[in-house]
DNA sequence: ATAAACCCTATAAAATATGTAGGCTTTATA
DNA sequence: TATAAAGCCTACATATTTTATAGGGTTTAT
């Protein structure tokens, strides 16, 4: 399951994308219209926009904002920055690879052939949907 | 990410398809095999037990063994039983619906249509899949 | 100068996952 | 029939991860 990281930086993303006429956002704002609290937001925005996916202003009158066309955020990137690896097992892992410690023989494993199939799967959606997608509905 | 116990399950359910000739296996020796503690193993054997896909014979000399031919055991069933939720998000889960807190409205969540397609390709392999494809490699 | 707002790091609290302990019951067999 | 082997069961302990909070720092509009 998503974390609760995620499922709050897939919901400031939809708000920020929902409000992008406007120059800035409040963290304020996202926060309580998802019932999030503020400061752990906060940290989330932050990694966001380390991430290069928001920029933001500070001072009076700062806040957030997208700093990239929805359609350019795959779904996939948002769960790798907060949550980590989207496979199943370590070890089919593309972006955080790792071997199974109670695994013998890799090569020869059939739940790791299978959960390779599961992870292309489910990455043939989460890297082809965008936040774009997210915003039609 | 599986858990371990989900990961165990699935070497203990290997080890006993691979060893169908004998009449019974002991933890032990599975326990050894995959370097899992004893103890713990011994509790995730016991839920498979309770879930009706393994048997056991108690006192000296017994064990357990596969209750049912392995074609029968889909990976979805073993990993729903120890992990719970194979979805993304309690929304769409179909075995353990919950809605989501930082919802306001699920049928205009776009996050929530994108989650019930990886599902369904998700499920579309691991209630297909069984131990039996396990064992074949 | 002030207040509003983001930036940053560290810590605390809660939840979950993992592992241990220990006694009970059943059964083969010497 | 005593013994040892093996699973059964429940509760507890430990470790790890997730979630949340705290508090001060920095920037900027007014």
């Amino acid at each position: 399951m998503l974390s609760k990281k995620t499922k709050y930086a897939l919901h400031a993303l939809t708000y920020l994308g929902k409000h992008r006429d406007e120059k800035t956002v409040l963290i304020h704002d996202i926060a309580e219209e998802h019932g999030i609290s503020h400061k752990f937001l906060e940290n989330i925005l932050l990694e966001l926009k380390k991430a290069g996916m928001l920029g933001s202003k500070k001072g009076k009158g700062g806040g957030y904002y997208l700093i990239k066309d929805p359609k350019d955020i795959p779904l996939s990137k948002v769960i790798r920055l907060l949550d980590g690896p989207i496979a199943m097992l370590p070890c089919v892992s593309l972006n955080y690879y790792e071997p199974c410690d109670e695994c013998k023989d890799e090569a020869t494993c059939g739940i790791n052939k299978v959960m390779i199939q599961v992870r292309d799967e489910t990455l043939k959606i989460l890297e082809n949907k965008t936040l774009a997608d997210i915003l039609k509905t």
